[in-house]
DNA sequence: GACAAGCTAGCACGGCCGTGCTATAACAGG
DNA sequence: CCTGTTATAGCACGGCCGTGCTAGCTTGTC
């Protein structure tokens, strides 16, 4: 069996061509031709990797999914909930150009998901996780008394502040750099705590 | 001069196929012909109203830029600040199938303005008046202590979780529906006003 | 060296694309 | 009625698309 190269190198080398087509051209612009281009190889050659061009979105929808999880994994434990929350949120946000990119990409994704019934699954795999990590976050900072223990309610804050906070990144980089996307987090941290204090009962009136 | 039908007319027509097709179909498949057939033109008709199809996304995204403005606009006064904010913003989440469709294409055209320059202009145009509005009513709920002081950190709190919603909404319509989208918005309102009391110093200990 | 399997390249087909162009019909003002 | 403007239709061009297909090349095994 012949093996001038990993096939499984390969298909990563095809994977991030994808990606930085999609990133530079668009979506649209993501076609076989062009992703084979990229990678400099025929598309013939590209087809043997993967059959269709779904087949390849898919795969490179995938791939970004692994990597916001692997890197959630790969993260050191933080015995304090707060700096933990903040630790977790922020690699979840596009503080640096790595990131930046695969949140555009996720963007392109989930808009065309919205038509397109082959990335819904995948999208919906995102939400969740998403959704998930946000609701474990809430759970562990209530438990501290850091934040309300109205969960639910709470999460769907929380969700919808991180997916808004990424759209605003992919529109307007330049303004939400990552120093105010870490402060937006740490206000609304801040806020989740004080309200927790008032439910809780105030020792002290201010 | 011929007129048997308005040309105004005509182009709202028009635009109101582009957006059935971008809605059903996506932004891909609204080309010059798809958007023809479904308005029952022919090509050349089309682009005697339109000179190219750049000229027609763009007329599209203003439609709906208008559309949301004209809406905002004829929102009948209210003294009461919180019901004041919280019929705005109402005005501003996807609640109803009309909005549902527009915020969908809101979607697809963010998610083309990040490499399509002619549409850039008009996506920062939303942007900023949404922006903006949010200034205007945390300024307004600020002035009745129901709201904390500092405003430009509560409106990119605000905006982003408008937009989260909205993205939200999109993805998930059967979960995120009117009546939770709803509760969001009066959630964060509320925990605003207890920012604002704790901000100022609290009358009672709980 | 022979062979098979994996790999690469490239062509060809049918299809959709935007746009330039011309031809025809409908209508207004003279 | 004539004329010119507007509206509508439709064709043709060059281009990109995904995919089916074949042919040649490389490499490991025998």
């Amino acid at each position: 069996m012949p093996k001038v190269v990993d096939p499984v190198e390969r298909r990563r080398e095809l994977v991030e061509a994808v990606l930085r087509v999609i990133r530079r051209d668009g979506l649209e612009q993501a076609s076989v031709r062009n992703v084979a281009r990229e990678a400099g190889l025929s598309m013939g050659s590209l087809r043997h990797y993967f059959a269709s061009q779904s087949e390849l979105m898919v795969f490179a929808f995938r791939t970004i999914i692994d990597r916001i999880e692997s890197r959630l994994a790969s993260l050191e434990p933080e015995p304090d909930p707060r700096r933990r929350a903040e630790r977790v949120l922020a690699e979840l946000l596009p503080l640096d150009d790595e990131r930046r990119a695969e949140n555009e990409i996720w963007l392109a994704f989930t808009s065309r998901a919205l038509v397109d019934p082959t990335l819904r699954d995948l999208r919906d795999e995102g939400y969740d996780a998403l959704r998930a990590g946000c609701q474990v976050i809430l759970t562990d900072l209530s438990a501290a008394g850091l934040a309300p223990t109205d969960i639910p309610v709470e999460t769907e804050r929380l969700h919808a502040l991180l997916d808004g906070l990424a759209v605003h990144a992919a529109i307007r980089p330049h303004i939400h750099t990552a120093q105010s996307l870490r402060a937006a987090i740490a206000h609304h941290l801040d806020a989740l705590a004080i309200e927790a204090a008032v439910a809780l009962g105030i020792p002290r009136t201010g």
